[in-house]
DNA sequence: CATAAATATGAACGTATATTCATTATTTGG
DNA sequence: CCAAATAATGAATATACGTTCATATTTATG
């Protein structure tokens, strides 16, 4: 699955305006081609070692016509990351729409969140980078996306405390942060240890959310 | 406290060889001043942004002197990381060989860690971004000290598990990089939130415990 | 098919900055 | 106090890379 190639269908959805004439069509797929390409230079070699001709050259483009797609490295650097965490926001909201119950939907954006990742190693390489390049203040103080994101995580925790599910000695924000930075962990895991066996997702997600509640003791 | 001021009492201390002639013991004076200006400036910029003139400058030496102590931007980047960490490894051992209780010695990690980054925010500013730099392969892959600080604390979690005190369906390394980036994420908050208040450093090591221990659940 | 509009090209430009090195200053030891 | 050794200097160099733009190619139109 990539983001990118299913951009045709998320138009054909109407989860967005479907663009009128096919010149616009047309500029889309090219568009999602270099975005395509670009994250695969920025997985294999970092966002500053990447250069712009190697993208190109990626995606059989010369390097200025990257230039009538995006307006500078940045921007098609942050394009990715706002495209993809879009995608899995959208993802998420439609799959936790079918339970009420703030515990099973906890498991299911964990569940969610490590498949996704797990479709999306070359992204999930540039996502850490980009997480922590909050110290270097760029202009794209950060991913707009990923913030929603952030709050609406945040926003279950708070919800399943006041259903009395989960302590409230520790505020929302810190314990969706530890719970995110946990599959996190977990997700770098993952995409380290290259090992070509197929992890059982499911089993993993009910593990972690066990974690995630009941801590790690022996009972 | 810094690291690099405390170079001298840990020689003092005897963990390193004395350097026998004065010469070489100006010599790592001023290396250690070149240290904490390019830690200050690395802190404020960023690994890229920061020039090596912008450290020499803060460090009130001339842009060339930096290459008499470090050989480049790279290694001069790294020393930091790795003094720092050692630095750590070394009180971390210190206080952890004050109890034999294998959770005792978790909860006083935790402390140790939420204390040494409350009082080096700068530095750990750059950890954080190094640590993702790993997707960019550079010729320093990773801070070797750093790697021994997590092999350390996943024995404690190897030991605590022996010892049937933490759960055994996941692997030491799985549990102890989660608890890690627990604590991580939790320090992250303290950093970005600047917040002058102090926060009560011993109790918010036992309640981490806690929820590492018994988790997030309401009981 | 011819012409115009839209796209694509990639060499060239400008900038930023890591690194070097010839020169100057400081320290050392006799 | 004076060479000789050591250290510091910072302007100059080299390189790398993001971005531009004059030119070429492709596509659309009538």
């Amino acid at each position: 699955m990539n983001v990118y190639s299913l951009f045709g269908e998320r138009l054909l959805n109407c989860r967005m305006p479907f663009p009128a004439n096919r010149r616009e069509r047309h500029r889309l797929l090219r568009r999602a081609d270099i975005l395509r390409a670009a994250e695969h230079v920025f997985a294999l070699k970092g966002y500053h070692k990447a250069t712009v001709q190697d993208i190109a050259k990626e995606a059989q483009y010369a390097t200025g016509t990257v230039y009538l797609y995006f307006t500078d490295k940045d921007e098609l650097y942050m394009s990715i990351v706002e495209e993809k965490l879009g995608h899995l926001l959208l993802l998420v909201k439609e799959k936790l729409a079918r339970t009420k119950n703030a515990l099973e939907k906890i498991e299911l954006i964990i569940y969610e969140d490590l498949s996704f990742f797990e479709e999306n190693q070359d992204f999930f390489r540039i996502f850490i980078s980009e997480e922590s390049r909050w110290s270097a203040k760029s202009k794209f103080s950060k991913s707009q996306i990923g913030l929603k994101y952030k709050e609406y995580c945040t926003e279950l925790i708070k919800e399943a405390q006041e259903q009395n599910l989960i302590r409230r000695d520790l505020e929302p924000k810190q314990i969706s942060d530890m719970l995110g930075s946990m599959v996190t962990s977990f997700i770098f895991d993952l995409v380290q240890s290259n090992s070509r066996e197929k992890i059982d997702l499911k089993n993993m997600a009910s593990i972690m959310l066990d974690m995630f509640l009941n801590g790690a003791k022996k009972k």
